[in-house]
DNA sequence: ATCTTTTTTGAGCGATCACTCAAATGTGAG
DNA sequence: CTCACATTTGAGTGATCGCTCAAAAAAGAT
């Protein structure tokens, strides 16, 4: 019986760590959020920073899960990668929180609190492995040069993904996104080998009408 | 009297806050830092929020600063914008704390404290403010063409300049980090008019032998 | 229905939070 | 040196922090 609760505990967690980030997180939030009593919550997870490291987790497997869904329902590679951006960007517009819990817990936590930065590094440089792999696969599908160092490509599209992030934070209006995501996209189109796919850089546009 | 010790205390707290954020920065911490008693605290600051905000301010303004310093003895606009995100990287790898104290709290405060989160983004608008300014200079100069977007590139550049920060607080070996500023500078030098310039897209990798 | 086991409860723990204020100390004028 | 004023001090405020545990409630076994 523990099973179901606790995803649904976990889910809760998520969305407060998320929201308010760890140090403004009170015990007493997570008491509401997760309707479950102190005791409860010692028992199931060991301490509030055990339920973080658990919450990240999931979060971290759901991002993964939902990358390579997105990834397998592309055209190709190549389209999966750049349209995967496009979709962030417009449901990121209409979401209370924009920029990613692990991105978040690196910047709140690493001079301060090893123990869950640590965790949080090592879920981005997994996630940076997945977005390395959509680039191989690109390359495999003939996208990209075989002299492409993959491994840049998706240091590059991360950090794409990371300043994307932060501008929805940020706040900007509809065509200052339009514009802001096709300079995002446009150098990982100008880069692919155009003679195997098709263009990529104007989906974005259309898609936003 | 006030003044001088005033300003030595603000650099305390910005140091402080910036390594451990607003929240996880505690009135302990900042007594240690300041060398400053509660009462004294409360005297010249009204709370730990307004000193919080008076230590952004403070932080906003030398960083424009440094970046008219920077630009005032360029050997052009462009080379001046793109050598600040070069030397933004070198800098960067000796230093504790990688992110702007501007971005950290725009991230942890945005769901929580509008009254600090809301400055922050201000301030960030106001940095981009600067770097349109050098766009423009840079346009004048005939390194851009004229139809060029200066709002829209200082957005990039902006934003080249957020994933770097991300990056380096992630932790990057040399080369990784050399290859990645080459990334992020590419684009600007790409977009250049270079009748009138000269390349700048290789002055990263010489001035890191 | 009775007993055993598991789970939940919430009052309350010591520590720490941001913050206050009467008293001590320092400063400048006469 | 004296006194009026400005500043600093740090013990102490109530509130809240993360967390514990004995007691109550629920679930399972016979």
């Amino acid at each position: 019986m523990p099973a179901y609760d606790r995803d649904a505990a976990l889910e809760a967690a998520i969305r407060l760590f998320w929201a308010k980030g760890y140090h403004a997180t009170s015990l007493k939030d997570l008491e509401n959020a997760l309707n479950m009593r102190p005791g409860s919550i010692y028992a199931a997870f060991k301490s509030k920073q055990a339920l973080f490291l658990a919450a990240m987790e999931r979060y971290f497997e759901k991002m993964q899960a939902g990358f390579r869904a997105h990834m397998a329902e592309a055209a190709s590679p190549l389209h999966g990668l750049t349209s995967f951006l496009c979709a962030y960007a417009e449901d990121g517009s209409s979401v209370r929180v924009h920029a990613c819990l692990l991105l978040k817990t690196l910047l709140e936590a690493t001079t301060t609190d090893f123990e869950i930065a640590d965790p949080a590094r090592d879920y981005l440089d997994r996630m940076k492995s997945e977005f390395e792999a959509g680039f191989s696969d690109a390359q495999a599908a003939g996208e990209f040069p075989d002299t492409a160092d993959t491994a840049r490509l998706a240091r590059r599209y991360q950090a794409a993904l990371t300043s994307l992030q932060v501008e929805l934070q940020r706040g900007l209006s509809g065509e200052e996104l339009a514009g802001f995501v096709e300079d995002l996209v446009e150098p990982f189109d100008r880069l692919a080998d155009h003679s195997a796919g098709t263009g990529v850089s104007a989906s974005f546009q259309s898609s936003m009408a």
